[in-house]
DNA sequence: TTTCTTCGTTAGATCGATCAAATTCACAAT
DNA sequence: ATTGTGAATTTGATCGATCTAACGAAGAAA
């Protein structure tokens, strides 16, 4: 036999408040899940029920019923090495999920060929109903296998490959060394050099290519300005020194660990960022803004790309077979004080 | 009436699989959860069948009737600002809660008061078991909040407060100072110095009483030793200044940021890193490795952190009533070209 | 008054698993 | 042959929600 009072400490569910409302359960439902089917005084008399039960839906009865978890699965890697933009992504995709009645369930990604079985493991067991990713490399093979199954997914980083499938929202690095230059042309540079990575990396070529574009846009020239290191501080030190000797009175650079370089190369010749010549970072790293000079440097929007994927991951799962979408957010130019005007004496 | 063919693309349910192995669902579900209690010829024929089918069970009906959704809840800050230590914990703690069956809902925590009513709300749905909290602060509210209602917890951090609940990890700074000491001591050094933050911090004065108390272990004087700036490096460089001195032959400090200002005092006194003054981290950020020389830091063990509050929550979760416990943590020094022995012109 | 609509609400089945209790079976003890 | 025992398996109820379909009441049209 069914219960038919409420003991105190018995789980509240949706038949203890539609007892209390004097309606049917049912109709509970209806007032989380189509409110408008209700006339307007037994919604108010619902809802009350429901506040003053504290009341919620449980998500696994909801969820096996609608056969969708509300959850959106994000592979975390060993130690990506992003700094802190993994970080930001991850709180601004959770924060936008949350906006659209979503979470983030977080799994650990073993790396290789293993890796699609924990996604396949999550799908089996209905886990979750879609998939961010990141990392995403040159013919990543999850795209491909997410999209042959139907399964709605989106990706933080271009399918670099020609022929690739799915949404993406990427960061335009181009555009953000373009605007580097801008902003140093604009301070009267016109000797403006870039430290980059070895041809390649398609990030590394990316950025490469907005400073050359920028550069041929206001007619500079860029013959002799261009060098290349590692990740390494120091050789990037190495590399900007030959930059200072070509008389460059800017450097915009690749990465901020690059820019830390040219801080050194500066230091060594007695010579200082921002005073001397202007250097520009990329990514904004927790050390940018601790270093001295400020670093001026490339933020990238990661507010921006979480809840864009979401945008797109949402537009996925209501319509899985509407052409895909593509966007490229535009990097902020954190001006700090290792930029600034040309000196005189140049 | 009940489908009793197995149309293909219909669901793979508990019940395909009973059918096809020719027992009942019970006993599929035993293969499971009990295997011990099939007869080893029949937990064959289940499995195979199980293999066959690709089966696995739906997370969502078993969460529903086992009133538990092996789902771990952890509220991610805005930008903690951590470097990738957070990161690192994250994914320590999810790796170690796949091996135990869990894993780990990301929430996002709106800053202050709110913030305990995402945890309400998530416990009222029954979406998370329980909860690994980070960030703690002096009288955190949450660990009271959990402990009150019974809800199992552990929290990375201390409870700083002298009348604190629940099981908790933390990294002993002071013993990472100490194990710096010692490393110096064997080094030949004999005038080491700190530079740490100004007093109140709890981290920060926990890792200068490991450098004092060590210098006391070997009878070595600290007076005039000791300097403090706050996070910026340039400040820290300022205060590194007055260490150098006073002849300090090696210093540890208490993050990397300070330690990258003792590189920047060396560098305007013509000295360097290593090779005549030894220098110590604290956190191994990403910067430590790529400055150069190398820098000697202490790394936090986040791996063994991640592990040991799962470990700890599944026995709360298993034995809710038992004594709290409590786990610091030594972090690891990894030795790079910022430490060497004292120089014999010294 | 009767019948037809429409709207709001209710009743009963269902999602896919686990729990508790009942049943079957093999085998030993009486 | 009968009963007892314990292990292996099956049966039926249940977790808490949503789905489909049916129902009742109010008002409009006949």
């Amino acid at each position: 036999m069914t219960r038919r009072t409420d003991a105190p400490g018995a789980p509240v569910t949706m038949a203890t408040v539609a007892r209390r409302a004097g309606v049917s359960t049912q109709t509970v439902s209806n007032a989380f899940n189509a409110p408008e089917l209700l006339r307007s005084e037994t919604l108010v008399r619902v809802r009350k029920a429901v506040a003053e039960l504290n009341y919620r839906p449980h998500r696994a009865a909801r969820s096996l019923r609608t056969r969708s978890s509300k959850l959106i699965g994000y592979a975390i890697r060993a130690s990506d090495g992003g700094g802190n933009v993994m970080d930001r992504f991850l709180h601004a995709l959770s924060q936008s999920a949350a906006e659209a009645g979503y979470r983030v369930l977080l799994f650990p990604s073993p790396a290789g060929p293993a890796e699609l079985e924990e996604y396949e493991e999550l799908l089996r067991e209905h886990s979750v109903d879609a998939f961010a990713l990141t990392h995403t490399v040159r013919g990543d093979k999850r795209q491909t296998w997410l999209h042959r199954r139907g399964i709605p997914f989106v990706a933080f980083g271009r399918t670099w490959g020609s022929k690739g499938v799915g949404d993406w929202v990427d960061v335009d690095g181009a555009a953000g060394t373009g605007q580097a230059v801008d902003h140093l042309v604009q301070l009267g540079h016109r000797r403006i050099a870039y430290l980059g990575w070895p041809a390649g990396s398609p990030v590394g070529d990316d950025r490469l290519r907005g400073w050359k574009e920028a550069m041929k846009r206001h007619g500079l020239p860029v013959r002799g300005l261009r060098a290349q290191a590692l990740g390494e501080v120091e050789q990037g030190a190495a590399a900007a020194g030959g930059l200072l000797d070509a008389g460059a009175s800017a450097v915009v650079t690749a990465s901020d660990t690059l820019a830390m370089g040219c801080y050194l190369a500066l230091r060594d010749r007695g010579l200082s960022a921002g005073r001397d010549v202007s250097v520009v970072g990329f990514d904004d790293a927790p050390a940018a803004q601790l270093l001295s000079p400020g670093l001026t440097t490339l933020r990238q929007p990661m507010e921006d790309v979480g809840q864009m994927c979401m945008q797109l991951l949402l537009k996925r799962i209501t319509d899985p077979s509407a052409p895909a979408e593509r966007v490229l957010l535009a990097p902020h130019l954190v001006v700090r004080d290792s930029t600034a005007p040309v000196p005189l004496t140049a």
